[in-house]
DNA sequence: AGCTACCAAGCAAGCGCTTGGTTTGGCAAG
DNA sequence: CTTGCCAAACCAAGCGCTTGCTTGGTAGCT
């Protein structure tokens, strides 16, 4: 009954199905004009009764994120574990960050960049540790190629393009059009090596 | 005495002033966080006088966003004017852009790309016909680049991972670092026109 | 019996905005 | 130079509504 399109990495326990209908009202109206009761009437509750399973609104918010990174983080390391060389590993990374940002995460991904300083400071500081992990995945690879001389640039920065150009894409990119995501992931890798 | 960062394009009539606090403000905790007592002290007035000047909390957002977009626009146009090569036009472009994504205007341009959806849909669609504009301006010079063989890849979706990559610059780039914006730009334009 | 999951009702606080009246600066008639 | 006037700018108070969350109790399964 409650249309809740579900999350990947997301159970559907009824404190599961709370966290795939807050992602999706947290990503459609943000989460402070999302209210409990929005997110009670998702899944055909009384709004009182969300505090059974989550102590604060934001324990919802924090639960979402802690699943989505959690669960991507696991992906990322799949990606690189089926990658034999550094190019492949890097290629890998991109489809796997693009899949979790309009694929089968998609409104988790998007709400863990936007509404991310809806968290208090505690919090943010615990999910920051957790992102953290997730960076450090990337930035080992880029690392290798970078000494392989695969480009020349400060890996550092070079991540942060790529979490622009890929954090963006939820913004135009629609699955059903020409462009998969492999060829989106490849376009985007060739503008890291490099190529006219 | 209200220590507000003005901001490049807006005036400092008790209109202005409005503009650029409310702007600092919405940047800092968002549009829905921010109440118009907030708005109000910032300038040093009562949260009542806000509305002699806006007739709703909304107003001011999109006044804010009509602002730094007519103001950009303006100094993209320059940006064209001012290359002589369609590589030249694109340099001055990213460099344009860049210099309102984490410079002069930096506080709206983050307003404007983050708290979107806090618009009413006739508002967003008033906006968008400015963005609109704006955008034809980065359409022209990079077709003409496509055309002139300086890349193959479709304008449409090289713009957007432009956009994605000068959009994502304000959660990391510091002026104070080693790092240019000039450099910045020479690098973000190498990852459209290739090379290795 | 005890646990999980929920309901029904409502409280305290904070919100955007309204209202009716007061101050301020400029400017033209006397 | 004074006086009278007006519009712009602002204040003080508070209304009506929504919000996150609490409370005390119940149904059903094991």
């Amino acid at each position: 009954m409650p249309d809740t399109h579900a999350i990947h990495g997301i159970d559907n326990s009824p404190r599961g199905r709370l966290l795939s209908a807050a992602a999706h009202l947290f990503r459609d109206k943000g989460f402070d004009r999302t209210t409990v009761r929005d997110i009670a009437a998702a899944v055909g509750i009384q709004s009182g009764s969300i505090f059974h399973h989550f102590k604060s609104k934001e324990d919802i918010l924090f639960a979402v994120m802690e699943e989505v990174i959690r669960f991507n983080t696991e992906r990322l390391r799949q990606a690189v574990a089926d990658g034999e060389t550094p190019l492949e590993q890097l290629r890998n990374l991109v489809r796997a960050e693009l899949t979790a940002t309009v694929g089968d995460t998609r409104e988790a991904m998007v709400v863990m960049v936007g509404e991310w300083r809806c968290l208090s400071e505690p919090k943010q500081k615990e999910a920051l540790a957790l992102r953290e992990i997730y960076e450090q995945i990337w930035l080992d690879v880029l690392g290798r190629l970078h000494r392989a001389g695969a480009f020349h640039a400060d890996p550092f920065i070079m991540r942060r393009l790529l979490t622009g150009m890929i954090g963006w894409t939820p913004n135009w990119f629609s699955t059903n059009r020409r462009l998969s995501v492999e060829d989106l992931a490849d376009l985007i890798v060739d503008r890291v090596v490099g190529e006219a």
